[in-house]
DNA sequence: AACCATCCTTGACCAATGTCAAAATTCTGT
DNA sequence: ACAGAATTTTGACATTGGTCAAGGATGGTT
């Protein structure tokens, strides 16, 4: 694996960009403007791994768009997929709960842009402002009982029943009818991110279409009835259809603390 | 399943035990002062319920002894158990970032005396003292870092690495030699905790004996060479043993942020 | 000691997922 | 449109873990 070749742009647009994330919107904008000197924006290809588990850390990022893959490697050569995660999304800044080192890798799996922030400004800044911390402490609050959901799922929802709750939370809006999307990425990494074979993959994904009215062509996928596929898969699951939110991990919740 | 009928005692030696408690030691400890007024007392029997999901909070607990069964129920009536918990755990505070609901159900296991400060509290007290603020930020960060590991276990380790895993982390001191332990509770909710079926667990317990030096009589278990059974679970896990810390959810990290 | 309830283990069998190899399909760049 | 690479699917089979039912063991109570 190559480490990332990073080329450092203009920081641009960053006010506008970070207005409309969850991590530091809502109150304290302002706090920005501090940040703002420090952050770097970065494109990073497919392929590209931007750091390792254990690695010394230095930035934390939030993605502007793109994929990223979060995974750690077993002694034995094994891959485990955490997460996969795109806009909006804030990693690397629970480094600062561990040392300093990167719990884990992360790897570009589709082009992305990306925003660096510089651990260090974050750790002076959390010190100083009392906004900045509630809000991080919201976020990472949250990240747990998503990471709650995520144990639930490998633990008890079967293969086919993953996928159907995968391409549910990948539905952007609340549609009544058939709901046609995209597989973000390929078919190997869902199925990674879904702690399942490939081959499972394929095959589940076929057993899916047999039970619940869905058609796959490619990367494209048909969903006829998503009530009826809430049904199939969230019956394994402690929560109801549609989830707490459709992307849950990049939304602030109302209330403030 | 019967609710807890919770009696409170006074709050007598409060300050003793908190001031031995990882998530507000080392710094602060005068915070104790503010909470103690608030604070209950609880003797819980093995068998009671202490709150279900979605249940309405009002505490958080922390865990004085005893241990405590922390799940959800799915819609099709299937237990999933998160994790369970011991002696200076803190748990219910999550609430906190879910508007005041508690995102899993909490069980007494092993009779417990837990401690429990009032969310309201909490809450209050988050918007004012800027350290409780970091030391929560600390612990629920350093949480979130342990739920990738329980991701990453549940999903590559097998049955019988993830019980050899489950006594290692067991295992109080450093010994060299065969090490005696007890398991803390029942062997079904052991295996219900690894996520497997009680049957999987007594099979894989007798597979494990075979593959690594050790003997298991009734909740006895003699591990006669430490390293070896690490060679055998921790092979299929990112990290080396022993773990970052044999019993990490209740230990501070040394760093300070 | 005898009884009961609970917990644990075992056996027989089944279902789900993993593994390995090969074929089919899709994608990419020319 | 084509060649070559990468991705995905399929087949055959092995392995793991789940299910159901029965049998032991254990611990507490009378």
């Amino acid at each position: 694996m190559e480490h990332a070749d990073i080329k450092f742009t203009e920081t641009e647009t960053m006010k506008d960009i970070l207005c409309h994330h969850p991590f530091v919107t809502d109150f304290r904008r302002d706090i920005l403007g501090r940040f703002a000197d420090e952050v770097k924006t970065v494109n990073i290809p497919k392929g590209k791994t931007l750091f390792l588990q254990e690695d010394q850390a230095e930035w934390f990022y939030y993605i502007k768009n793109g994929w990223v893959k979060l995974f750690r490697e077993t002694q034995d050569g094994n891959d485990v997929v955490l997460n996969v995660v795109s806009e909006g999304y804030i990693f690397g800044e629970t480094a600062l709960f561990e040392q300093n080192t990167y719990p884990f890798s992360a790897e570009i799996v589709e082009d992305a842009t990306l925003l660096a922030f510089p651990l260090l400004s974050l750790e002076k800044e959390i010190g100083q402002d009392k906004m900045l911390v509630l809000e991080m402490l919201d976020y990472i609050g949250r990240q747990n009982v998503l990471k709650d959901l995520e144990i639930e799922h490998r633990t008890i929802q079967n293969a086919s029943q993953r996928i159907g709750c995968f391409l549910l939370r990948l539905i952007k809006e609340n549609a009544d009818g058939p709901v046609t999307l995209r597989l973000p990425y390929d078919k190997t990494l869902i199925a990674a991110r879904l702690g399942m074979q490939p081959e499972t993959f394929s095959r589940a994904l076929t057993t899916l279409q047999k039970k619940v009215k869905m058609r796959v062509k490619g990367s494209a996928v048909t969903i006829e009835n998503v009530e009826q596929l809430a049904g199939f898969s969230c019956g394994a699951c402690s929560g109801l259809f549609p989830c707490s939110d459709l992307r849950p991990e990049c939304v602030r919740r109302q209330k403030t603390l």
